[in-house]
DNA sequence: CGCTACCATGTTAGCGCTAACATAGTTTTA
DNA sequence: TAAAACTATGTTAGCGCTAACATGGTAGCG
């Protein structure tokens, strides 16, 4: 290098004031600034009050990137979820966010488009960003993505659905909603039951349902037909749905919807068409939302605790990440029957 | 410090291979690994082929959190709403991220539950992350928040409203919008038209609604009644709203209701309680919500176009972000008036 | 052929913070 | 009362990356 250019390549970012202008204005080191704002029990109260006052009148913000950098540690929490249309993910991402955000933690979400690839394409960059733990909807991931996680050591927990989890696991049993919802029909005499649903590749948790009602309706002898729309949940596919049924299965005596989206266009359609529910066609559907119970007749649904699923998720990884005792890694919060007179 | 005990203080974070690690394997100094992976047309393409065949035999995953403190740029984009309960926040949320993430931008969401001083803690957390820009519903911020922003150099997008913005600024205008259905309503010759909306102190949008549509009363020469329920937009609030008007109001020809949630929860139990729309009672929402235009009859709203705000939004701010000119600050992204069989 | 221009790559010095260890003063313990 | 333990604060050395400047080689040009 040239003998004399010591030209201090200054580089300042941006014109914040750093940890640094803060310690020599209020007298202290600059560790004993980042101990006031971080464990502030480990500084004596005088010095804790002169630094903050301080941090106050500069008008200080911490760089938390630099921070992030020196301890390794973020408090970013990965979240993955396939859309954000759905209804059923909002509410998980809710009770995630309300509790992790208590606790001082951001999260950072991503949607996948219930595309696979794209999910690898987010758990690498959230990678890079030194993710304290990654919550993720559902089991299914592609090879990449599980030898990714595989090397990660990070809390990682998969929620919606139960079954054989990466590590931590919070969800409920699809086939056995399908198979509840399938014997309450049963129950109620209904003999030609149409399933209906949405794009089950991709909304496969729908298909493990249909494969629940599949199951209790050829152990009574019956056949299980099933449609499949090629538009996911929503009122229009619903009610698109219910007019196939009728065109296609006409002797059809009831529907069994993937999702309330569904069940709830039908049920406006077919009011609209002037049918009687549950007299010329019974509906029922899934998820529990608010709507199915403000239509007329109630809908037949499953209940689903959505935001207290994420609630539990969150406080699981929490408790991973306190270093606290792992009870259980997985968790059932079960679902309820809710029996409207749509069925 | 003692003399010998050079025991290399080492701190190495994780096990994940660095840039470092991936240049001596590929044979290259750190900054060309950096080159090949972010500026590739930098990079001869044979030494290209090389390292990114290294990084993939290795498994490097880039910290981002070195690079943005090495760069001070991340490439988030803080995104600020007061709720994700409301469907409409939602969709602009949508619109936001698939145009961000398209442009390699990680959407960092914050929520602020409708509290102003919530909104100053998000925002002094997101400039410590040293995000790109920043995208926050609305105009309305504490001083404290305003002068944070103040000394800030980056993009910031208000969204949702139209007004005195900070920076640049995508919505619609809501007074016009009030006045707008309240116009239709007249057209319709109806003359007792309450208008029913829920927190207009938090929902301030729907506040100038009701302002809008007052002002067309009065220069009518009508009363303008307003009941204000204290549940957010729900279909329960809207159910709870008709029964109110009824019992208050009994001469009331037409509720103008805030939103669609509110109008879709009244129309739906008044149709449960046998009352003919609009010959018992007209109603009115605003929203566009796809609910509106399955119930029977079809509920007449105002459809506000929130994934093209989003998008028009996030576009605007990559703009300003690639040094591109600044056309202009603010864009009214409109409305349009859905005339349904309900009123 | 000497000059500038440019291309590909390397060297050095931080970005702003915190972990790890050090130090001085005070209190507790045997 | 000396040693051990604890409290409050400071010093040093990175965390893993990229900006800024440096260097050597090749091409272009009058």
């Amino acid at each position: 290098m040239s003998d004399k250019r010591k030209t201090t390549r200054r580089r300042r970012g941006s014109e914040q004031p750093t940890l640094q202008q803060v310690a020599d204005a209020a007298g202290v080191s600059a560790i004993t600034v980042s101990r006031a704002l971080n464990t502030p029990e480990r500084v004596n109260a005088e010095t804790r009050v002169k630094v903050l006052a301080t941090v106050e009148r500069l008008g200080y913000v911490p760089n938390l990137v630099a921070g992030s950098l020196a301890s390794s540690r973020s408090r970013f929490i990965a979240v993955i979820v396939p859309s954000l249309a759905n209804a059923v993910f909002i509410e998980v991402i809710q009770g995630l966010q309300d509790t992790f955000e208590r606790q001082g933690y951001q999260i950072l979400l991503g949607n996948t488009d219930y595309n696979i690839e794209r999910e690898y394409q987010l758990i690498r960059t959230f990678l890079g960003w030194s993710c304290s733990a990654l919550v993720t909807a559902g089991l299914r991931h592609s090879e990449a993505c599980r030898s990714l996680l595989g090397n990660w050591d990070k809390p990682i927990m998969e929620v919606m659905e139960l079954g054989d989890a990466l590590d931590l696991n919070v969800g409920l049993d699809h086939h056995e909603a399908g198979r509840c919802m399938a014997r309450h029909l049963l129950g109620q005499d209904y003999r030609s039951i149409v399933y209906v649903g949405a794009c089950l590749d991709r909304d496969y948790r729908a298909r493990m349902r249909f494969e629940g009602h599949r199951e209790v309706l050829q152990a009574a002898g019956l056949a299980a037909p099933m449609i499949e729309l090629d538009q996911l949940g929503s009122l229009d596919a619903g009610a698109a749905g219910l007019e196939q049924v009728l065109d296609t299965c006409p002797g059809a005596h009831a529907i069994h919807f993937a999702n309330d989206d569904l069940a709830a266009g039908a049920l406006l359609r077919a009011r609209r068409l002037g049918l009687t529910i549950p007299g010329d066609i019974a509906i029922a559907g899934f998820n529990g939302l608010p709507l199915g119970q403000h239509v007329t007749p109630r809908l037949t649904t499953i209940r689903s605790p959505r935001e207290d699923m994420g609630r539990l998720a969150a406080e699981e990884v929490l408790k991973r990440l306190d270093a606290k005792r792992v009870t259980r890694r997985q968790h059932d919060v079960g679902f309820e029957l809710l029996i409207g007179g749509s069925t």
